[in-house]
DNA sequence: TTCTAAAACAGTAATTATTCCTATTTTTAT
DNA sequence: ATAAAAATAGGAATAATTACTGTTTTAGAA
């Protein structure tokens, strides 16, 4: 795998948010650096960098997918109301549950555990109506 | 909200079976009985199963939703090779992370647990070629 | 049992996220 | 500097899902 300053600036703004962007929010913030840069581009390096373990990739099911340079293992909240993704310091003894559960199974790559609701500040936004 | 057999059938449909079905094979299923139910009523039906609770969805990140009808706490295991999903016994305490971990945030409505890897199945394929 | 309004439907068109394709450019090693 | 491999931009294609519209079903009241 060849280097490419595309990937490196994709890879290097996922890194410096906790917002859990999309791969459109990922291609609108490195178009600033690269104004050519094509939105293949950002899919094609998120799925390399994925296969590579290098970002994580969330799936809430509201229709895109969200991204994570944050591999380390955390939990996220999925408020339904404002669609945006939140890092939770809450994470369950993982390695218990894979040793417990591997049995029989194949391999475990991953443990994704998502918290979906509604977030304080769109309860709040609610209760104002 | 009207009764309707269709959305009778799909909730039938989804009961009788632990295969995790994609909106189009559940389509594919439900036409035996109704050959001219159309796939925007069963997106319209899973969406309103979901939204009662009755139904919950499993977003796995492979491009389709999967539904499951089984509303119980369990965890659910996904092979990103074959792209089945299976049930889990192995359920963390959510109850404990729901509590630790719903201070300060918003309602929590689901707590979804997905592990991912390649199944025992796939790896014995693997294992032939 | 008719009648009526609301809800649900089938069928199809439209949308949107994502992937695929190709000719050109960049990278890396020689 | 050169050449092969890898990556890119741009645009076309795909596939899952949603939206629209005219027709049918449901449920409750007359």
């Amino acid at each position: 795998m060849n280097y490419s300053r595309q990937r490196e600036s994709i890879k290097e703004y996922l890194m410096s948010t906790h917002e859990h962007p999309t791969a459109d929010i990922i291609y609108q913030h490195v178009k600033a650096d690269y104004p050519k840069i094509s939105l293949g581009t950002v899919y094609r390096n998120l799925t390399l960098l994925v296969d590579l373990g290098e970002v994580r990739k969330i799936s809430t099911g509201d229709g895109t997918e969200h991204y994570d340079a944050d591999t380390s293992a955390h939990s996220h909240y999925y408020c339904r109301c404002c669609h945006r993704v939140m890092d939770l310091e809450v994470t369950p003894s993982v390695d218990q549950i894979l040793a417990a559960s591997s049995a029989g199974l194949g391999t475990i790559e991953i443990a994704n555990l998502l918290f979906t609701g509604v977030c304080q500040s769109c309860l709040n936004e609610q209760s104002k109506e």
